[in-house]
DNA sequence: CAACAATACGGAGCATTGTTCCGGTTGGCA
DNA sequence: TGCCAACCGGAACAATGCTCCGTATTGTTG
């Protein structure tokens, strides 16, 4: 739209390498007290745990919703990105299965975010999007390569996985959440021709 | 489970006039404030809507939770009793179709809410079972109804219906909804002896 | 009908939390 | 090295949830 920007992602001026430390250490505190209290969870505890001041957060993050948007990203990011690492070192349904649980950690994590996410507030109805984006493909070449290798069935759909997950995921249960896991890997298994449980 | 509450739902001591009153008063303000500004708008805006002092709220709802499971939970009945006398004074599938459009109301209301049910506070964890409870049984006679007179056909869960509303309500834009609805329920009347659109 | 005890009422005041503002500091560049 | 824009911390302000208590209302009893 811009037309200046053909460029990139880059904003037009560098940040200032402390400012870069302020905004990651930000991030980092705000992603671990979401976590645990919530997306309403006090801005000083935030900054506390950072170990900045109040103007520092705002001044990098104007309105709350862009911490939380960027905390959300962030994550997400991270966990799309421990694929190929998985898929590089696992065969095909262990390489699936691990990567499931690091999802599953990502949800539990995202759960202080959910509400915001529910809110209908514009500001995050970005992030639905942003998550289908990211997740979708990662999964789906997960799921490829075990089809393809003939360890799964070849008829579920990436997205219906990623919302089972989501409702399977119980933050206070992980001895739960594993097994149910389990039991969704199974599953898809299902009817190859290498159905052989223990 | 407790032995002395065989009896009835009201509470030991009866309410004094002027406090139901003043129950009903903040209600209804609540209702409509959630509606418009959702449910984290300020409780003086409540308070000065209903003519009330804030004790006066605080002394009914001692939890801001309270105050909103009740406004819920009222605006469910409502709904759900609107039903027998549609059912009363229409033929089945116009009965059906009233009530859809009545819920499609309530779901639009319900917006404001819906931040605060999804939020995981365990506070809320018992509306979305109420919810239930109370509707499936009362659009399960309305579909019965209809199935039985032979207008639509049998094979519909009740509560796959109420999610697809929730899903289709568009609170800014009220044609799309109602379009909807006449959809859904054309829907439903496919496949029957009686299948003859205009 | 009158007086009284229990209950409810209003709203000022306190505590908490989001947000702004500004004097001092730091980082990058000439 | 020296300069200036950018950044930092945290005090101060504003908005809001919630409590407290003196006053008013209700229902009952004699």
């Amino acid at each position: 739209m811009d037309d200046d920007s053909k460029g990139g992602e880059q904003p037009r001026r560098r940040v200032r390498a402390d400012a870069q430390r302020s905004i990651d250490t930000l991030l980092a505190a705000a992603a671990e007290v979401f976590a645990a209290s919530g997306v309403d969870a006090p801005v000083r505890e935030i900054t506390a745990k950072a170990g900045v001041g109040a103007g520092t957060l705002y001044r990098h993050f104007p309105q709350r919703s862009d911490l939380i948007a960027a905390v959300f990203r962030h994550e997400v990011d991270a966990c799309a990105e421990a694929a190929p690492a998985l898929s590089a070192q696992y065969e095909p349904v262990e390489a699936l299965t691990r990567w499931l649980h690091r999802f599953a950690q990502f949800v539990a994590a995202k759960r202080g975010l959910k509400a915001a996410l529910h809110s209908g507030d514009p500001a995050y109805s970005s992030l639905p999007t942003y998550f289908r984006k990211r997740f979708v493909p990662v999964l789906s070449e997960l799921l490829d390569a075990a089809t393809t290798s003939g360890d799964i069935r070849s008829d579920v759909v990436p997205y219906d996985l990623l919302r089972a997950m989501g409702d399977i995921v119980a933050p206070d249960d992980h001895g739960y959440t594993q097994r149910m896991i389990t039991l969704l890997v199974d599953g898809l298994r299902y009817g190859t021709r290498r159905t052989q449980p223990a």
